[in-house]
DNA sequence: ATTCAGGTATGACTTGCATCGTACCTACAG
DNA sequence: CTGTAGGTACGATGCAAGTCATACCTGAAT
């Protein structure tokens, strides 16, 4: 399974699709603590502690990695999740600081 | 049934049902429609010819008006819909003008 | 008053989505 | 080699959401 398997390019990257990722709470939270840390900035998904299985959270950024918000590589064991910044903020300008300014709950 | 009915106040609108609203194509070519109008435009729920029933659009424009998306002032006969502009965009600066900038299919 | 057009309310149906358990795969550590 | 930890794949399930038909309400026009 190559690295760029299910990432759109930024050309492709459809507002329906991202408007739905951001639609549940658990994706948004992601995106937010993504937004919060320096750019390119690569996590695991495991590092976010989601109040959800193993199974849920693989769901979650596949819906993430398929809508364009996040870039998922493979590091040895893990994939690492990084924010995909500056191809949102050129498609979608200032969506990225609505989503991080949302207060947690 | 009073006006203001459903109303969310400007503080009170919400990230996530703003977001939950616009995930739907007939919603986001309502609120783009208004977008591109003059600013206080009011246009009754039939007038966007949406391919859908009647019911149907009666819900749409319940979840954008819970949402805080567009403001319905009975008139007369119908139900006057207009964008939420100014308290938007207070709200979530840009987010109108990325709907806006949608194409439509 | 009758009719009609714009909307709403209700109930039903169907599809989609978030969730889980289980099983499996892949590296890395012993 | 044998764990073990991070992820994925595959069903299955339960609930929310979009859709409709029908019935109803309201105001305006004939």
């Amino acid at each position: 399974m190559p690295d760029d398997e299910g990432h759109p390019a930024v050309g492709e990257i459809e507002l329906g699709s991202v408007l739905t990722a951001l639609a549940d709470p658990l994706r948004r939270r992601v995106v937010r603590v993504l937004a919060a840390e320096p750019d390119g900035t690569a996590r695991t998904c495991s590092s976010f502690a989601l109040p959800v299985s193993k199974a849920t959270v693989t769901h979650h950024f596949r819906i993430l990695r398929e809508a364009g918000l996040v870039r998922q590589v493979s590091r040895g064991n893990s994939r690492m999740a990084s924010l995909r910044r500056t191809d949102l903020e050129r498609r979608f300008p200032g969506l990225l600081a609505i989503v991080a300014a949302e207060p947690e709950e």
